[in-house]
DNA sequence: ATCGTTGCGACGGAACCTGACGCATCCGTG
DNA sequence: CACGGATGCGTCAGGTTCCGTCGCAACGAT
């Protein structure tokens, strides 16, 4: 087996894309790894690769930093197929919006290296017009993903890998400025597409949470971080505001108009789902589903058109939150007695 | 610059994952890429990489085929980095879900990678718990997706992109068995959790939608296929009924409950919301946005938490819905006269 | 049965890769 | 300011190993 051939893939992957290093920090590591080379010839290695695959060298400072450009295309082996190719393109488009910019961000390389496969996998035309053969249709009401730095991201999850303490900028919801916090982070919850930290304050041993995107900076320290006794993520979540809480099962009995109930003949609410068409116009459906403020939301989204009929205490929930919503709208004023000056109390 | 590397680096890169490709095939590929070499060079690399990287060599027929073994760790140059690799393990249990098995399948290598590389960068304790310190909590209620058959989701991409026709069985909602159809597949529209193809049968001019996971076959054929006239998937989905048509933009002005609009401060409607604090309570908030069905639905959820200002046709349509729904409820029975016995007309 | 294709062992020659050495440069330190 | 250590790089000779060619065997298709 040709020793060259696997010493120059390991130098090549051995150069990061972000900061630089060092051609002996890269030796150091080859020789970690079991593959002997002079000092000498890793730097042999590292000239070539560079002219031929576009490793860049930074010959400012002494010791030479070795890097990656940013848009730098990437190889796989194996090699991207076009049906990944596909899939990551369609999460593209779903994810856009979806997902926080700070993640799909480290996904860019391989959204770009799929492009490229479908760019070049049917050279003749119909290639050119797929793109107007898929959409994406957002399963909910598309918000827009607040924009979180990439440095906050990095700093913060870093600290958090390796437990260490952080200080953040924040600015809190309302407020004008940002203070300096130093805090121990102790959890990372993605609701939707934003992106919560959980973390202790140093004198307050109540845990709380904090919006990532609300952080202007975020520096790990060197002091470990310290986790207060007893605390899980599990369950802090669980009991959370988070609208998921509560582990509770329930056998949910429901009725659907069936322009709506269809949607559920196609996606299960779970595994255990049944479903019955009553006449033509009405679906039931019955299912074992966690009691959760979600669910709530999700039934009354449909108003009329689905009509709960167990658990009893869920259908009476229900009930009087669509006669408390509709009571809002009886009073007749269309417009509400609202304070004209817009420009005050403005918070985002 | 070492000939070698890169000659063995495309061999490896050539050796598909699912097919297998006999050597001459690969040195033709090899060729073509203007890296010469003789066909007895093309074996012997390959037989050496396959002892020292894993590939398989199916020595059964005579034309030898070589491919990668299922669960093959995957090589990528550059080398993922641990945010990356964090971004792709929360995409994981992100996707978990809401995206089609029959994409996530086709990721699972990455996620696969991005879990070898967690595992690896930190070898000391703090790692290990890293699971426990990350939770995605799903935006909406989480439906099962509906499970797509590998081959299937191949079979259509492949004859949508090389605009071929496509022999189908299918199972129509509500029937026992499935039939087999010849379509001409015109797009592909990912809603949710469940991919449908749009596409036109023989001899029906209008396009129909079929749900990908009620395929239980599909095979692509040599014959073109045919777009009707004026078709466009664009027109198609925004006139269909995925509750997203209509491209009416409306100025929504609503006030939430602090409790439930403190969501929007974080992820906003549109790049234009404006949002005001009435008092401890209140918050109101204006943005431009679609007018969809969607939109509806998602107002409804908050049920009394939200009161829709304007525009007044909207807020006339919420009070209506929240009326109706709200009369569902009004008759006493909280038990539906449904047909006793269960196991008529179950459906899915 | 035969021809074409494919796989593989062997071999000689040449390509090129490697380690070693020496020198220049740069930085930090005493 | 001098010195030592670290780093980068030009050069060179030796030898490892890699390549194309040839020949033969096995298999399948026509």
């Amino acid at each position: 087996m040709d020793k060259n051939f696997e010493r120059l893939l390991a130098t090549l992957s051995m150069v990061p894309t972000h900061a630089a290093r060092s051609t002996s920090e890269i030796h150091r590591r080859l020789e970690a790894r079991g593959l002997r080379a002079s000092p000498r010839t890793v730097q042999r290695d590292l000239e070539a690769l560079a002219s031929h695959y576009g490793i860049e060298c930074d010959t400012r400072a002494k010791p030479y930093g070795w890097r990656w450009p940013k848009d730098r295309k990437r190889v796989s082996v194996p090699d991207m197929e076009w049906p990944e190719a596909l899939s990551f393109r369609l999460l593209e488009d779903y994810l856009s919006g979806l997902l926080p910019a700070s993640i799909s961000d480290h996904l860019q390389p391989y959204f770009r290296q799929a492009r490229d496969k479908l760019g070049t996998h049917f050279d003749s035309a119909p290639i050119k017009r797929w793109p107007e053969k898929v959409r994406v249709l957002s399963p909910s009401q598309p918000l827009l993903a607040p924009k979180v730095r990439r440095s906050v991201h990095e700093a913060v999850t870093e600290a958090l890998l390796s437990e260490r303490q952080l200080e953040i900028d924040y600015t809190a919801v309302g407020q004008e400025a940002s203070r300096t916090h130093r805090i121990h982070p102790l959890g990372l919850v993605l609701e939707g597409n934003v992106l919560y930290v959980v973390a202790s304050f140093y004198d307050y041993a109540e845990p709380r949470l904090l919006a990532m995107h609300r952080m202007s900076r975020a520096a790990p320290l060197s002091e470990p971080c310290e986790t207060p006794d007893g605390f899980s993520l599990q369950r802090y979540v669980d009991e959370g505001g988070f609208g998921c809480g509560g582990t509770e099962l329930i056998e949910l009995d429901a009725t659907w108009h069936h322009s709506c109930g269809i949607h559920l003949l196609q996606a299960h609410l779970s595994a255990s789902q049944q479903a019955e068409e009553i006449d033509a116009e009405t679906v039931r459906i019955r299912a074992t589903v966690r009691r959760t403020e979600r669910l709530t939301w999700w039934l009354m989204g449909f108003g009329a058109n689905v009509e709960v009929h167990g658990p009893a205490e869920l259908r009476r929930d229900i009930a009087k939150w669509h006669r408390e919503a509709a009571a809002v709208y009886g009073k007749r004023p269309s417009t509400p007695a609202l304070a004209p000056d817009a420009s005050t109390g403005v918070v985002s």
